[in-house]
DNA sequence: CTTCCCAGCGCG
DNA sequence: AAAGCGCGCTGGGAAG
């Protein structure tokens, strides 16, 4: 059952369609709903367990959250549009292609049917009215014949699969599905929240930087760095919070640096750099997620970040507010389960290195990946048992290294495992010659810009130059962008086949852990003491299911090692 | 005064 | 040891 859901008036109006996006014959009309009454109408209808169809997630589902309803599932028309827009496997059709007029002359601009309805005419005398400049809120029809587009393209999109190998419409159907998934899970992850012990924050901060100073100034810690400093630099006035001001200092007593990095730093052995090195690192610790942070972000136990579902064009989330995907491993252990639970901290190891295996089918290094570390398996097979280089080479490879050691350790990898630096290296091609790469599920990089096209036709020497040294960098990026983009869609079918068994647990009437928090490569379920084995291995099926779901039955594994913990510090 | 960019560093 | 990918946030500092 398909239903769409759109704005009206005061409320919503709701229609059924069938799976090609027509109305619903047994259900012509839309039937209108008041604000008030659509939480209570939404979960009657669940019952039926439909497929949500909206415009985006974050319209609806936060306030239903809210309300105490969740659901099952949905289908968000801005995220699948921009995926549908730019996908190689859709680029033949008619969607793909006026979505491609409707963007030339700006990136950002939604695909057909989703952009705002144009101000009221009289517009200028409803200046001071807030009500005309609200996000758009597209008319029912128009989500309806943007659904109907859309199931339309994914229809077009070619090739079913060989065998047990998935083709591009599964493909890219399971990435919509996913991406769709993956806004629910972020508006669900900060309804929930991370259980954060402020109290224990503030004991990591005093241990640190001393107590709490007054609104605008330094704490006590960070005041004797900075007035030792000026001591040992002769430099009374000295901010080591200015790079410009700490260069000139630094360069006054002879210590000769071209930036104030760490590891620049390191390398001079002045009795300042000491200090200086423990103030930067305090100094972070106070400005990134000091006690301002905790009085911003931190409310009744629960850090309650954004998360930008399709923020990054790998596919990767980004977010918005508190630096939720930056968490510091200083204070980790503020982040602790509430009594009678458990936090589950489970990561994907070696996740792109694994994906690279799968993507190139290279069974040299699908040997090398039996075992539980991939580095080592690839050291032993060639680099003298030395996992370091092994790694270093691998990472390179991946990143596109040119110089140093990894750049020099890339021929004998090249001979070592022919197919799988092959593919990173046509990937990397692909992009320096402008055109666009695709993940395994179907996510395209963007096409160049105009002004990347255009420094490709380069007449002098000079020009030549720096034409090529763009289009290397593009190719850097196309490199990684496989890899990094299908490590995302791996990431992606975890979370979403991780949320179907806990919802599954759950409706058994079993208490089950609550998913808590997401970075790239790794899940935090919060859980119940009693439910933790459950959740362990719906955690492990899950990462399994991933796996067959992007590339059928082959031969790589994608093992997580997870770790059943109080405190997020004693995770890793 | 506000707005924008940079350097630096946190995470994967 | 210090290159190569993707992000967000902060304070400083320049530009408007």
């Amino acid at each position: 059952m398909f239903l769409l859901l759109a704005a009206h008036a005061d409320g919503a109006a709701l229609q059924e369609l069938t799976a090609d996006g027509a109305p619903h014959p047994a259900a012509a009309a839309p039937q209108l709903v008041d604000a008030a009454e659509l939480p209570a109408v939404v979960r009657d209808l669940e019952q039926r367990r439909p497929r949500w169809i909206w415009h985006r997630t974050q319209d609806w589902y936060p306030a239903l959250l809210a309300a105490g309803v969740e659901l099952e599932r949905c289908y968000d028309l801005t995220l699948s549009g921009a995926i549908l827009a730019h996908s190689e496997f859709t680029a033949h059709t008619a969607y793909a292609q006026n979505a491609e007029k409707l963007t030339q002359d700006d990136e950002l601009q939604p695909p057909r049917g989703l952009q705002p309805p144009p101000p009221p005419a009289d517009q200028g005398a409803l200046f001071d009215d807030p009500d005309w400049r609200q996000p758009s809120r597209p008319a029912l029809e128009d989500l309806r014949t943007e659904y109907a587009a859309q199931q339309e393209a994914l229809g077009q999109a070619d090739g079913s699969g060989a065998g047990a190998t998935p083709g591009k419409r599964q493909r890219l159907q399971l990435l919509l599905a996913a991406e769709s998934a993956g806004a629910m899970i972020a508006a669900e992850m900060q309804h929930t929240g991370v259980p954060w012990r402020e109290e224990l924050h503030e004991q990591i901060l005093a241990g640190h930087l001393g107590p709490r100073p007054p609104l605008g100034h330094r704490p006590a810690r960070l005041e004797a760095l900075t007035a030792e400093l000026r001591q040992l630099l002769n430099s009374p006035a000295l901010n080591p919070d200015s790079p410009q001001d700490l260069m000139r200092a630094l360069h006054r007593n002879g210590i000769e640096v071209k930036t104030t990095r760490q590891w620049e730093l390191k390398e001079s052995s002045h009795p300042a750099i000491e200090p200086l090195l423990a103030f930067k690192k305090l100094s972070r610790l106070h400005a990134a997620n000091g006690w301002a942070w905790l009085d911003a972000w931190v409310e009744n136990g629960r850090f309650r970040p954004e998360y930008v579902v399709g923020g990054v064009v790998s596919g990767r989330w980004a977010s918005r507010g508190g630096g939720a995907l930056q968490i510091p491993r200083q204070v980790r252990g503020a982040v602790h389960a509430d009594p009678g639970h458990k936090l589950i901290v489970a990561d994907a190891s070696q996740l792109e290195p694994r994906v690279l295996v799968a993507l190139a089918q290279d069974s040299s290094m699908a040997e090398a990946a039996r075992g539980k570390d991939l580095y080592a398996g690839i050291a032993a097979q060639g680099f003298g048992g030395d996992r370091a280089k092994a790694k270093m080479a691998l990472l390179g490879a991946i990143y596109g290294a040119t110089t140093g050691e990894s750049g020099r350790l890339m021929p004998q990898l090249a001979r070592m495992y022919p197919r799988a630096v092959g593919f990173v290296e046509h990937a990397a091609r692909e992009g320096e010659a402008g055109r666009t790469v695709t993940s395994r599920l179907g996510r395209s990089s963007p096409p160049p810009s105009e002004r990347w096209r255009h420094s490709q036709r380069a007449t002098s020497a000079e020009e030549q130059r720096r034409a090529d040294a763009l289009a290397r960098s593009r190719g850097r990026f196309t490199r990684n962008f496989v890899v990094q983009g299908s490590a995302a869609d791996w990431a992606a079918c975890w979370l979403a086949e991780l949320r179907r068994r806990l919802r599954a647990i759950r409706a058994d009437g079993t208490p089950a852990g609550e998913l808590v928090f997401f970075l790239h490569d790794e899940v935090m379920v919060h859980c119940p003491d009693a439910a933790v084995p459950g959740c362990v291995r719906a955690i492990e099926e899950a990462a399994a299911a991933a796996k067959e779901l992007l590339f059928g039955r082959i031969p790589v594994e994608f093992p997580v090692s997870v770790a059943v913990v109080d405190s997020y510090d004693t995770a890793k």
